[in-house]
RNA sequence: GCGGGCGUGGCGGAACGGCAGACGCGCUGGACUUAGGAUCCAGUGGGUAACACCCGUGAAGGUUCAAAUCCUUUCGCCCGCACCA
């Protein structure tokens, strides 16, 4: 195989002496270098308040892992292109990065391979801001923030402090996702079916005292706000409904015909309450040990919470896994029909969820049927089809959708509806339920035992108890000279100098908290910290942000629907309710750019099938990994990569490189109608798909077109010296080291990033002649070029008269003709023998 | 199971209900060349000797003068949620 050649890393084979090929190819290396050099020296992408309209354009920040991957490359190309788009077209943009650098992989280097956490974050945000550098992309570097320094997490603990002044957070002691695997515990946001986001590990349940954020206060608004984003993918916008999960229905309390103690059960169909033919709690809820106590159920009943209680989330939660219960010998009286029901225990009932406790309708709720049939409890149809009357009466099927309740005393012939709303108000005027909206959404845990992150800024004292760190003493510091060592707790409470402190309310002895807070709230408020990192005073400055916020365009993964997207929108919440803030959305627009494949795969060590971007980089320079990967597919597409297209998208570059070479120092005479036209046309179609829709790829291939025109042209008139002069502009948000080159190598003085974008002229993107199909009965049978202005009838004239038409047309009656002005003409015609049926 | 999305050449992908396959890759041919793996030009959905004609957007129906696009059914793939009472 013959060694692909591109950049000037390899040399030709049969390199030509003298030759021009050398010189014309476009010397990537140099060309990028010089103009980043320029761009650094110029401090051309600083960006302060003007009276500019304001952009802020802004893509997920990475966690600093050691190199760029082809993701991060996709996703800052993207966010790049609409920054530099925003600014020729004259808006105040601010686009900055920066580093999500707290987290479990630093720690795991450090136990792995001896290097301090901080170290080897801080070797990796070097190389990567070095790649980023080498992609040109547009960033204001003086706001680089960085999480894991203390003049950031000063301000992530001064927000965990407001957090617990509001009352927002607390300490409690639950039932916790643990993942062996980190060593720690997790938000539920974080496990994705019973299994670590990060690391894939299958969750256990821990009960442990840990800190969490009560984002379910905020679980209506931050619902309801989802109809604000109109800017959102529904996808997204569909996944955060769900996870927050809400549903309407009622609390009703049963009582144990035993003991009398009462059971609040919760249920969104209490128009099935007469079909209730048992009671399940869950294996924890409370009243299971009470009501066994002293009974010959005792044992068994505890053997068999303890089983489950054991059972993993995954494994719990499953719907393939079999239902198991029992009999629990005590009975509860329904409210409401007054009947007598045993009550059992059951796997599939949740304690988290609702109450803990589930009324039994077999009839009319899959789940309780199932558990139903397999146990031999009664079945009571109270609910029938709108229409189907009898039949459904008495078989032994669930049915669970609304319809007309039967067997069900007073309520009987009423629709489900109108059945609720009695039922509801019956209760409630009874004292013996209410109306409840239930949220899946839980409350967010935020502490870890690990040490690579911000720690959570509270004292334990014996006598005070929990009392926050004032703010005067932020930052606590993250000791250096720490043992990392995985043991389930925080390597900071091997730390006695950081343990051991003094009350900040009595001054006597007290402890430090030694979990540090989810990497999750760093990146909560990132975006924020941006509009005035310079600020040592606040964590951000409030004329700065509300200048600069919300962001207008945010750009990055799918896979932070429910995780990061949630989280910053319940601190903006937040912070808005405490008055730092006058919005109540971080984000307006979201892109959410897809995966980067390839040969049909994701990219992934394990698999070996990466593209490393300095590879990339060096045999083809940061212009044309730009250029092939906004051109192989739109942005919200999966994007297969593909070796021989970067060739494509390299060959692209120097085809328009060589246009300049031709024309720099021509003499431009006489103009081109056709030229000027396209060259219309394409600022118009570059304009609308950057614009409208971010369809980078077309807007691509719109250029390529227009540069295959002016190979066809191929004369040096006036038209062509402006047909590259528009070239330039074009390429800048995309390639924007060559836009400069070439810009400069035509002449133009300053550089071409800082120009305004091209308009177009509105008469020559219309043409006078226009190419019209034919169609006859639909089918496109000639085309023919007519005036644009051609009156119908006249135009219906021209196309009868076509040789084609005419043959087409034989034997035949036309019916009718229909005309599309500018697209086409369809003439409608049927077989002559039988125009009369 | 529920919800959402997607099926178009050899490949990545284009097509306000109005000329299917733009652009690029690949392939074929030509030009320039000692040479071509550079570059330029031309061709390239299938059938066909054919710029004649026929067939073509997963499949089957339907609406329409006109459907890749809208509707119904169906098959296949992908994603999200998943015992949430």
């Amino acid at each position: 195989m013959p060694i692909l050649l591109a950049g000037g890393r390899f040399q030709h084979r049969y390199r030509p002496k003298g030759g021009p090929e050398m010189e014309e190819r476009f010397d990537f290396a140099s060309v990028e270098k010089k103009w980043q050099e320029k761009w650094e020296k110029d401090s051309a992408y600083r960006t302060c308040r003007t009276d500019a309209p304001k952009y802020y354009c802004l893509e997920m920040f990475p966690y600093p892992s050691g190199d760029l991957h082809m993701g991060h490359v996709r996703n800052y190309s993207i966010g790049d292109v609409i920054a530099r788009f925003k600014r020729m077209n004259g808006f105040n943009v601010l686009h900055p990065m920066g580093w999500d650098a707290f987290g479990l992989p630093a720690e795991n280097a450090a136990i792995k391979h001896g290097i301090h956490p901080a170290k080897w974050t801080y070797a990796n945000i070097a190389n990567m801001k070095r790649q980023l550098k080498l992609l040109g992309m547009s960033y204001d570097w003086t706001r680089e923030v960085t999480t894991c320094s203390p003049e950031y997490y000063k301000w992530t603990q001064w927000l965990f402090l407001l957090m617990y002044k509001t009352g927002l957070a607390y300490k409690k002691k639950s039932a916790v996702n643990w993942c062996p695997g980190c060593a720690t515990v997790l938000a539920n946001e974080q496990v994705e079916s019973g299994k670590c986001w990060r690391c894939k590990s299958v969750i256990e349940k821990r009960e442990l005292d840990q800190w969490f954020f009560k984002i379910t206060d905020y679980a209506e608004r931050l619902l309801r706000d989802l109809s604000l984003l109109e800017g959102w993918p529904s996808r997204v916008r569909v996944m955060q409904e769900n996870w927050i999960g809400r549903s309407e229905g009622v609390e009703i309390t049963f009582t144990v015909k035993e003991t009398g103690d009462p059971i609040t059960v919760f249920t969104t169909r209490h128009d099935t309450i007469f079909g209730v033919t048992f009671m399940v709690l869950a294996p924890e809820h409370p009243l299971v040990a009470r009501l066994t106590r002293g009974t010959p159920l005792e044992d068994e009943v505890a053997k068999f919470v303890e089983r489950v209680g054991k059972m993993s989330e995954l494994d719990r939660t499953s719907t393939e896994t079999e239902r198991e219960g029992m009999f629990i010998g005590a009975h509860a009286i329904n409210p409401i029909s007054g009947e007598e029901v045993p009550i059992w225990i059951a796997n599939y009932v949740l304690m988290e969820y609702g109450t803990g406790a589930v009324m039994g309708v077999p009839s009319h709720d899959s789940r309780d049927y199932e558990f139903a049939r397999q146990f031999g409890l009664p079945m009571r149809v109270v609910i029938i089809p709108h229409d189907g009357v009898k039949e459904a009466r008495e078989t032994d099927a669930v049915y669970v959708e609304p319809g007309i309740m039967v067997n069900s005393g007073e309520y009987d012939g009423l629709s489900s509806e109108e059945g609720k709303e009695r039922i509801a108000k019956f209760i409630e005027e009874k004292g013996i339920g209410k109306r409840t909206v239930n949220y899946r959404l839980r409350d967010w845990l935020v502490s870890r035992q690990r040490y690579w992150g911000a720690p959570i800024p509270v004292v334990y004292c014996d006598s005070c108890g929990i009392v926050p760190v004032p703010e005067e003493e932020l930052p606590v510091l993250l000791p250096d000279d720490v043992a990392f060592t995985p043991s389930g707790i925080s390597p900071l409470a091997e730390v006695s100098e950081f343990v051991k402190t003094k009350c900040p309310g009595c001054g006597g002895p007290a402890r430090r908290e030694t979990d540090t807070m989810d990497t999750f709230i760093c990146s909560s408020w990132y975006y924020l910290r941006y509009t005035s990192p310079f600020t040592d005073k606040a964590a951000f400055d409030r004329e700065d942000v509300n200048y600069w916020m919300p962001v207008d365009q945010y750009t990055g993964g799918i896979e932070h629907a429910v995780l990061h997207l949630l989280y910053s929108r319940f601190f903006v919440k937040v912070l808005y309710d405490q008055g730092y803030v006058k919005f109540i959305e971080p984000f307006t627009n979201l892109l959410t750019q897809g995966m980067v494949l390839r040969d049909g795969e994701v990219m992934s060590k394990s698999k070996g099938n990466i593209v490393a971007p300095d590879d990339i980089m060096k045999k083809y320079g940061a212009d044309t990994t730009r250029l092939f990967i906004l051109f192989a597919a739109p942005p919200e597409k999966e994007l297969e990569w593909s070796d021989s297209g970067a060739e494509g998208a390299w060959r692209f570059i120097n085809r328009v490189w060589r246009l300049a070479l031709k024309y720099k120092s021509q003499v431009f005479l006489g103009t081109s109608e056709r030229l000027y036209r396209v060259m219309h046309k394409t600022i118009k179609k570059v304009t609308e798909d950057i614009s409208e829709r971010f369809n980078f790829n077309t807007a691509i291939s719109a250029i390529m077109e227009m540069v295959n025109t002016m190979y066809q042209e191929d004369a040096p008139t006036e038209t062509m010296r402006q047909a590259l002069r528009t070239l330039s502009l074009l390429l800048a948000p995309f390639c924007p080291h060559l836009a400069e080159e070439l810009w400069e190598t035509l002449g133009y003085e300053g550089s071409v990033h800082a120009q305004e974008w091209p308009s177009y002229d509105p008469d020559a993107v219309v043409d006078e002649v226009v190419t019209l199909a034919v169609q006859i009965n639909g089918r496109v049978r000639d085309r023919v070029d007519l005036p644009r202005d051609m009156e119908e009838d006249r135009i219906r004239e021209a196309v009868l008269n076509l040789e084609r038409v005419k043959r087409q047309l034989e034997g035949k009656n036309i019916v009718k003709v229909v005309c599309v002005p500018g697209r086409l003409v369809n003439i409608v015609a049927r077989d002559a023998g039988l125009s009369d049926i």
